[in-house]
DNA sequence: CATGCCAACTTGTAGGACGATTTTCGAGTA
DNA sequence: TACTCGAAAATCGTCCTACAAGTTGGCATG
């Protein structure tokens, strides 16, 4: 399954419809073209996307069941709203998997390319930060995770931990948050600095406090960052 | 999202299409009529579910997007062949969230009917054991475990936890398992014990325990339980 | 201004069509 | 007999059309 993850190669062309949509519409919501709460309406899709109804049911379908849209009967798809609980929950069990993902990636952390390929998009997420540039940030900071993820072993992480959707609170937070923050920086030393090591439970501590810090700046930010909670 | 864990609440008449073959598929799947390994289709169950192929299409692509069938580019699904390291990666995986499924339970424990609820699935858990008929003891687990996440408040732990695919597992063991195993059952009673005292920290060691009680008993299943590793 | 009904729009699903790709199977060859 | 190659058959990916069921917004009525 193409995820968010996924690199873009270059080759933008010659892919799938259903590639075509469900990329374009990742790369939408990405950029903020659909924004929470938004309805997806499959008409406009089809226009958009030029193709076909069936398609662009997949695609909702998949960005559905992975927690990016929601899917109510009749009545369309939607962009995901995250209230403020439900962002921790989210994070609380982000909390768990990244723990898993970093204890993974320092057992393994000897095995082939594996120290060079960490050191090398730890390299480039410290340039992205002195850099400032938001978008570049993100992605630096995506294929940081995803090899983290890769590094651990696990394939099942690698199949859950997009569809955990970060993203989705990244997309949210996007007003909000700023590239550059020197103290989300330093946790990425941290956690790098205990895989590298290949102390297994240094690394999973690492990444877990790293998950625990990002939701203390999230608890820090404005109501109107989050969807009205339910009554 | 309809789930494996949806009751079936007696109702078999008055579904859509989608919703009948989607449960249809599971209880297939639950019920060894589909094996790992098999082949599923377009055409034949169209057959099966008298429903048209694009309907047939959604309901493979929810499965494959929880995990329970793989999909191909034009060779179509298969129910999803666990490895044993596949398996124990997706353990390690349930070990977490179980953890925090108890750990919120046993916050939560004193809330309205939740301590009730509780009970009475660990009840129904025990009762089945003992008269161990294995498909309504599943059920009756199936039940604990969807309670103990709904205790626990987590919205996303209950989009997460069914396509953690626990039930593939499940059913992949089948042949080899046995209900009435009365070390499994303590694992339950000390589990239910811990989040009825509202300890957190206590509950979520139960919960991870269980599940690496979980982890060893696999682990002494023969290789024939288990698909063969990758080359 | 509240209420209820209708029209317009969307979604859910079926069925047909057609190129692209994979699988099957049989013929020919070593 | 075993193996290779290629064509036929099966299946998949996608589009289009059609229609019933459900939702939504607005207009008419009280």
């Amino acid at each position: 399954m193409a995820t968010i993850d996924d690199q873009d190669d270059g080759k933008e062309v010659d892919r799938s419809p259903f590639d075509r949509t469900y990329r374009g519409l990742l790369r939408g919501l990405y950029e903020g073209r659909y924004v929470p709460g938004q309805r997806l309406v499959a008409p406009d899709l089809m226009q958009t996307f030029e193709v076909g109804r069936g398609t662009i049911r997949e695609v909702l379908n998949r960005l559905a069941s992975s927690g990016v849209i929601t899917l109510a009967p009749h009545r369309g798809a939607e962009v995901r709203r995250l209230s403020r609980r439900e962002v921790t929950q989210l994070l609380d069990i982000v909390e768990m998997l990244l723990g898993l993902a970093a204890r993974g990636a320092a057992l393994s952390i000897d095995e082939g390319g594996n120290r060079a390929r960490l050191l090398a998009d730890h390299e480039r997420l410290s340039e992205q930060v002195s850099l400032d540039h938001f978008a570049s940030f993100i992605d630096a900071r995506e294929a940081y995770y995803r090899t983290m993820v890769q590094l651990s072993g696990n394939e099942e992480l690698q199949r859950l931990f997009p569809s955990a959707q970060v993203h989705i609170m990244r997309l949210q937070l996007r007003p909000f948050n700023r590239a550059g923050d020197s103290a989300e920086l330093s946790d990425y030393n941290e956690m790098t600095q205990a895989i590298l090591s290949g102390n297994a439970e240094q690394a999973e501590a690492a990444g877990r406090r790293h998950v625990r810090l990002t939701i203390e700046r999230i608890n820090d930010l404005p109501d109107r960052a989050f969807a009205a909670s339910q009554p």
